[in-house]
DNA sequence: AGCGTTACAGCAAGCGCTTTCTATGTGATG
DNA sequence: CATCACATAGAAAGCGCTTGCTGTAACGCT
């Protein structure tokens, strides 16, 4: 019925062993008989089985990618230049790896239940994108997997994550989000703007905490009192930003300026201030994070921190490989650029 | 060093047969038993050798979604919708098998390497999403790949793709994108519009090919001619629509409408329209196609199609797990919904 | 009381591959 | 020409799990 190597080796007149040779090119065989070998392969059509092959040796060749939502193009954006780091026939040849993304939907069971999937399937690597849920059981949880996917040999990488507890041997590539956050906001500050509204992510994330923390830190550097209401919770999509900004509107009609937490917020605040009448910046300026691909495009544009998301998820890619060595100490902080583009301006009066 | 079966085994006091059949609980285990065993299994820490697992059972609890772009949220909406149903922790208990994305960025040869591997690792199911490359010698490659599969016991869904040849045994759920491109340009035509600029896909895609035919099928419905200098193909990306739409406008500068291939492409058209100094709709109208969450906050927003992307999705999903039948003849074409909004308008003159 | 059933549990044979160790033929060497 | 080293190829022992088949009690029945 299927093909098996056995079936190749007597095609081939050889034994099993040296087909599994020639396939893993990782001992010698003489040159004439790989090439019959080879003929034998391509004439039966044989495909290698991989759990079988894993099983035997021990390793397999997925490496798992989680995201905390694949629909959400700042993680797309990650996960194909990871992907196309990790290889299928975009590597080099033999290197020949699944790269398979795993959407958590940002639900803490799911990643879990994932990070067990790829531990039971052996998996060569697995990269952790995005913020991390701040909730000490699951950071423990966390914590504890990627160290027991360490010991069993499988690579962790986080990109675009806070640094694991070191005991974990992660490799992290950190992005500055408090940085980003804060220069934000001193941007808005230097323009003028003292009455600003933030709209967050979703709470008990780290990428939330971080954006909001610089946002906090650039408001005391000037002085600036930080009023709690005019920030408002929601989830990373133009909904949320929609939403949070009717309701800033509401709590205070004079704010001359809305901090997104990431740009497809920043989209909803816009569509929300439109739709209040309000002009974009004349009335009230806006910024978002991340700076993806349509923010540009925004009418105005959107003033933005761009992260480097694909040379990030490259880099993250080649350490996951082992094709780059990680940095001494495991950690590497990525800062953003702020674009300053349309959608900020001096506040009016 | 690592926990195997017979470990749990030897701690409950039980045959290693018995843990398996605890674990996969497809054979009657007396309750007392099951208890026991889950309590070791649960000290132990064990987690099943998937591999091992496969091979003896030959079946592997993976399923393949392929898409063409991971960082377009055309493919990302799909492929969360797809992901959901298929499990991990949202599908019900015993279910859990793990959804992964490979991106094959569009290449022919990254698509059929995907294949293999995903026919190496036996998966349990494979979703081909978007449009086909259109490409004799590829698309017979692909068909025989789509066999094998089946044949191996995988099942093959396709979603938002044309059905593939009968012998495949894939289940096809299609976007009806020639209806679509004809509604789209039906209403351009409605308006008043008749000297229209196209900005197709890349050449030798199905989606390309089909949004393109009904908007010609429309245009020779109204008795319009069709000028081939105004249709311009480009990748799907805003930066193609960008500079699709300076050609088109160099072409022919009394254009009265663009209609691009899909909503990406159309952002681009708006800004290259904007940077020409003309104002949408009053000078010049837009239409895109998917209705991507953006769509509704372009300024002015975009007149398009909405497709059911997420339902579509679920349902392919289902499909894949064998939860829901295919229905009779495999072929389901899904219909997409004329969304007019800002961006078109009566042309001026 | 005797016998057929039923309900579990265990045995053992693989699943298809990798890899260590061993065997063999060859050319180089003294 | 005998010896040794080297380059290849093969034999065989698993890798950790599933599952068909074989017990073996405990049960219900006449």
């Amino acid at each position: 019925m299927t093909v098996t190597l056995a079936d190749v080796a007597a095609r081939a007149q050889v034994s099993p062993a040296t087909v599994s040779r020639v396939l893993n090119g990782n001992y010698p065989v003489a040159a004439t008989t790989r090439e019959r070998v080879l003929r034998a392969v391509d004439e039966l059509d044989y495909v290698l089985n991989g759990p079988a092959s894993a099983l035997a040796a021990a390793t397999s060749d997925l490496v798992g990618i989680l995201v905390n939502d694949i629909a959400d193009p700042f993680f797309g954006i990650m996960a194909a230049a990871i992907q196309s780091e990790i290889g299928g026939p975009g590597g080099r040849a033999g290197g020949e790896r699944l790269g398979v993304v795993c959407n958590t939907g940002g639900s803490p069971e799911r990643e879990l239940t994932y990070l067990t999937l790829l531990q039971r399937q052996r998996a060569a690597a697995v990269v952790l994108t995005g913020g991390a849920v701040e909730n000490t059981a699951h950071a423990t949880a966390v914590a504890t997997k990627l160290r027991k996917l360490a010991d069993a040999g499988t690579r962790v990488v986080l990109c675009g994550r806070p640094p694991a507890p070191a005991d974990t041997d992660a490799v992290a590539l950190t992005f500055d989000n408090r940085g980003g956050g804060q220069e934000l906001t001193e941007h808005l500050i230097e323009l003028g703007h003292r009455r600003m509204g933030y709209i967050a992510g979703p709470e008990e994330r780290t990428t939330t905490r971080h954006r909001l923390e610089g946002h906090r830190a650039a408001l005391a550097a000037h002085g600036i009192p930080d009023d709690p209401a005019w920030t408002v919770h929601g989830r990373y999509d133009r909904r949320a930003g929609y939403e949070a900004t009717l309701e800033l509107l509401r709590r205070e009609p004079s704010l001359t300026a809305v901090v997104a937490a990431n740009d497809t917020v920043a989209l909803g605040a816009c569509a929300a201030l439109r739709d209040s009448g309000l002009r974009i910046p004349d009335d009230v300026s806006v910024v978002g994070f991340d700076d993806l691909p349509f923010s540009v495009d925004a009418v105005p544009a959107l003033t933005t921190v761009r992260l480097p998301l694909s040379e990030a998820g490259a880099l993250a890619g080649r350490v996951a490989m082992g094709r780059e060595e990680a940095p001494e100490g495991g950690i590497v902080t990525v800062r953003g650029e702020l674009m300053v583009r349309g959608s900020t301006g001096v506040p009016k009066g």
